[in-house]
DNA sequence: GCGACAG
DNA sequence: ATCTTGTCGC
């Protein structure tokens, strides 16, 4: 009954350790200055329906606008949540958002709510969103995923926090490591506000250095919102459009 | 073995 | 992800 569950999950980590082989860890940005188009990727789901609706907005950090703006409306997602495989429930709602954009527009690199290399096995949906679309990519969290690959439990890194909030009043990114031989940075809690307690969770996804996507973290947000600018704007878009759904259909 | 667990 | 309620800070 659940091996058909079973099954699917070992296919599916078996896709994330091939694909986890083309990310591209060197930075294709050699400063944070060279970004200023960011595409924002988001799912917002209904409360009353099984309906969903991804979105995609372009964010020019030079003016800190938004340029660009699509949505795909999903009547059912086809498959279920399973912690360590977000990327199989939700990235065929995400490229073809990407692959569909006017020739007229482009982007230096995606943001996607979820881990990059944040993730038990290293390859989390910002990653793959990376290897298909061969783009620049980064993961932004607000909650720390616990891992196999990560050396602290939640209960530890949320004593870990309290203890670094304590004695860090600027509250500087704090540095998420793995365990085992080489500890690897898998990613960081940053603090774009000072005002909150809790943390973003920041990894890359692909062709980008875990300090330039921090930077460009702390450019996006804080005024409004500890969420980047264009992460957050495509979760507004996207639950605009789920009310404009439900608004629509009453009639 | 059980609970925890990005969204 | 979403719901709900309360509470804090501006």
């Amino acid at each position: 009954m659940n091996s058909h569950l079973e099954e699917k999950i070992n296919n599916w980590r078996s896709n994330q350790l091939l694909l986890k082989e083309r990310i591209v860890f060197t930075s294709k940005f050699k400063d944070v200055d060279s970004i200023r188009y960011i595409a924002g990727l988001d799912i917002s789901f209904d409360k009353t329906s099984p309906k969903a609706v991804s979105a995609i907005v372009i964010y020019d950090l030079q003016n800190a606008q938004v340029i660009y703006k699509d949505y795909l409306v999903i009547d059912n997602l086809r498959e279920d949540y399973v912690p360590g495989f977000l990327s199989f429930r939700e990235i065929e709602y995400y490229l073809p958002l990407l692959k569909r954009i006017p020739p007229s527009y482009c982007f230096d690199l995606i943001m996607v709510d979820g881990n990059g290399i944040l993730h038990p096995i290293q390859f989390g949906l910002a990653c793959h969103l990376g290897v298909l679309t061969n783009s620049p990519t980064m993961g932004v969290a607000k909650n720390y995923f616990h891992c196999f690959g990560l050396n602290e439990s939640l209960d530890d890194h949320r004593q870990h926090l309290s203890n670094y909030i304590s004695t860090n009043t600027s509250k500087p990114p704090l540095f998420l490591y793995s365990i085992g031989e080489p500890s690897i940075v898998l990613g960081a809690a940053v603090w774009t506000r000072k005002e909150s307690k809790r943390p973003i969770y920041v990894s890359i996804g692909n062709q980008i250095s875990l300090d330039i996507a921090i930077q460009l973290v702390f450019r996006t947000s804080g005024v409004v919102s500890k969420i980047p600018e264009p992460i957050r704007q495509a979760d507004i878009f996207a639950k605009f459009v789920i009310h404009e759904q439900a608004c629509s259909k009453k009639e």
